[in-house]
DNA sequence: TTGAAAGCGCTAACAC
DNA sequence: GTGTTAGCGCTTTCAA
């Protein structure tokens, strides 16, 4: 824990090279205009010597950081952590380092903003955060930005594609043989913005395309709650002619809609699909077939995009769409087998009902 | 998304206020040595022009970056991102930024690590990363590191006190009446260090104070799974007399319990009580009692130590233990009922079974 | 209390 | 190709 550098500058290989501190420095960028031969024996000394560039001093120089600014609204989620895991991995790939900021609460953006941009990162990747809170007071970012799941004024945003994830749902449902289906969705909010748009037109395509007729599906917007999945699948469950497949706009809706089919007295996967969205863990002990987003993938891509520009310049900053995946377990009708916490067992009041 | 910025230097600051630039420099590093009205005039003239100081610069100049590396083994375990998260409190309150590096992999760490060293971070945080990965090939570390449910050499370390984490554990199930307890554990590795044994110790002290003989107590080593737990609570509840209650290292091993205890035709909490470790996200889906090891404390006292060491030297560098806690739900006994995962419909059999 | 000046360690433009 | 040198923007002596 010593405090004490051992401090060998480029002066010092260049003195022990015999060679000028301007061909150290070649070398070290890798410029095409050195000498093999000096090349090599700088090389040799800089090993001999230890020695590591300052990043403060390069930084200064070259009036770049190689730093990434990352900001998220909190690390209590799954997701953010796995986009953020796609960000450290294509950050590190592009030799650039990170520097997170991790937003508790919505008044704290400002500022983590404001650090970051004091500290000169090269760039921002900002995720799912309402995009009325990143800006610098009308002006343009002085960094270039991008968004992911978010969509930022000005930036390139990073979107996983709702549509297609809901047709993807909805699909699959119907290709178990579904002909009544609901759509469980939430309320639209400013930062999940037209998602909820997109997700419903996914639906209604998946249905059209599946041969179903408009009177055939349902709609309801409740929150991302259990309790409120179980409470839109009760109503809907009671009705005449109920739907026989539920494609949930989250995980957490669904184990709640779960809920209400098994009260119900109908049996999982036989009687009645369910599909969650956002594959949360919980979906995995819930046997849930659910849509990933792919979260590492978006991250991946943000930084690519954002290296991508930072070499050669932005052109274009559209919005790029990420395709969702269906992982498939056994809600859907798929399996009938349950892992641990399978169905019918699961629920209270389950077994006895059926 | 302009890439040229403002460029407002300190001594665009000196100029326009007619002071030396060291004067300026004086003001923004709050130094005493400034006239009351020069220094409002400076802050004044600051906030006209927008100045921001340039970090690479004072990087260069102090020769420190007012940055904390953090490195850990993934952003996958909501332990990791509870601790994350007072790390990162700590840090933004003492106006330090935070350079994260997650390894997925034990061969990442020694590159995370070069490269955190070559950012120059100040200070480095540790997170549950197999010791004997983390070193500077047999030299003493550049920088001052503090490790978090890790034992690095030469460094402090932040640590759960498991003793008295398992104690609770069992006391709260001798509190419930139990008699005969069982301890389910998993086998020694490199990383736990001693926990397991800190853990033994604290369930025996607690059996001792209890008043309950050696006799009565078993204890069963197995991994941190689901199917362990099972395994392992099966055999023991085949016993002539079987235990009544079961402290676990771990909640998927607890969870596994549960089923067993349910197989087995008893009804969990009231014959039998079963304790969670970590307290996990499930464990509230399985209503299981469990012992929280107030991960955010932790992150949130490394950084303290870090700072409070970088600020006045490092005398000590004991292990500081952080007090766990007791997580109440229903699995201990304390509740009969249960939220939406609820035994005993909870396991497939059970509610057949009872 | 304040100003001037000497670096911090590196890059890049410019000569040779 | 390679050496020399002038900054990058700030902190920090050292005089005044």
């Amino acid at each position: 824990m010593s405090q004490d550098r051992p401090k060998v500058t480029i002066r010092d290989v260049a003195r022990e090279a015999n060679v000028g501190v301007g061909t150290v420095s070649r070398v070290l960028s890798r410029s095409a205009n050195v000498g093999a031969e000096t090349r090599q024996h700088i090389l040799a000394v800089i090993e001999r010597l230890a020695y590591e560039p300052n990043r403060a001093a390069r930084n200064l120089a070259r009036g770049r950081t190689d730093t990434l600014g990352v900001l998220l609204p909190s690390f209590t989620r799954h997701y953010f952590l796995d986009i953020l895991r796609g960000v450290q991995t294509a950050a590190s790939e592009g030799d650039y380092s990170l520097t997170v900021f991790a937003a508790d609460r919505p008044d704290q953006v400002k500022g983590y903003l404001s650090s970051a941009l004091k500290q000169r990162v090269d760039g921002l990747v900002v995720i799912s955060v309402d995009p009325a809170l990143v800006g610098n007071d009308g002006a343009e970012m002085p960094v270039p930005v991008v968004g992911i799941d978010t969509q930022v004024e000005g930036a390139t945003s990073i979107l996983p594609d709702h549509a297609a994830g809901m047709y993807l749902a909805a699909r699959h449902l119907i290709g178990h043989g579904h002909k009544r289906l609901a759509l469980i969705d939430r309320p639209q909010d400013p930062v999940s913005g037209n998602q909820i748009a997109a997700r419903r037109a996914g639906f209604v395509s998946a249905c059209h395309d599946g041969g179903l007729p408009d009177s055939q599906l349902s709609l309801e917007i409740h929150d991302y709650t259990v309790e409120a999945g179980h409470k839109a699948a009760r109503r809907l469950l009671a009705l005449d002619e109920p739907p026989t497949a539920f494609a949930c706009a989250s995980d957490m809706q669904a184990i709640g809609v779960l809920r209400a089919v098994a009260e119900s007295g109908r049996t999982i996967g036989r009687d009645v699909g369910v599909m969650g969205y956002h594959n949360v863990d919980l979906a995995e002990y819930a046997c849930l077939t659910s849509i990933h987003l792919s979260a590492f993938e978006m991250g991946r891509q943000a930084v690519g995009r954002l290296l991508e520009g930072l070499a050669s310049g932005f052109d274009e900053r559209a919005a790029v769409q990420v395709m969702p995946s269906l992982i498939v377990r056994a809600s859907c009708g798929c399996a009938e087998e349950s892992r641990l916490f399978g169905w019918p067992g699961f629920f209270p009041g389950a077994s006895a009902g059926a």
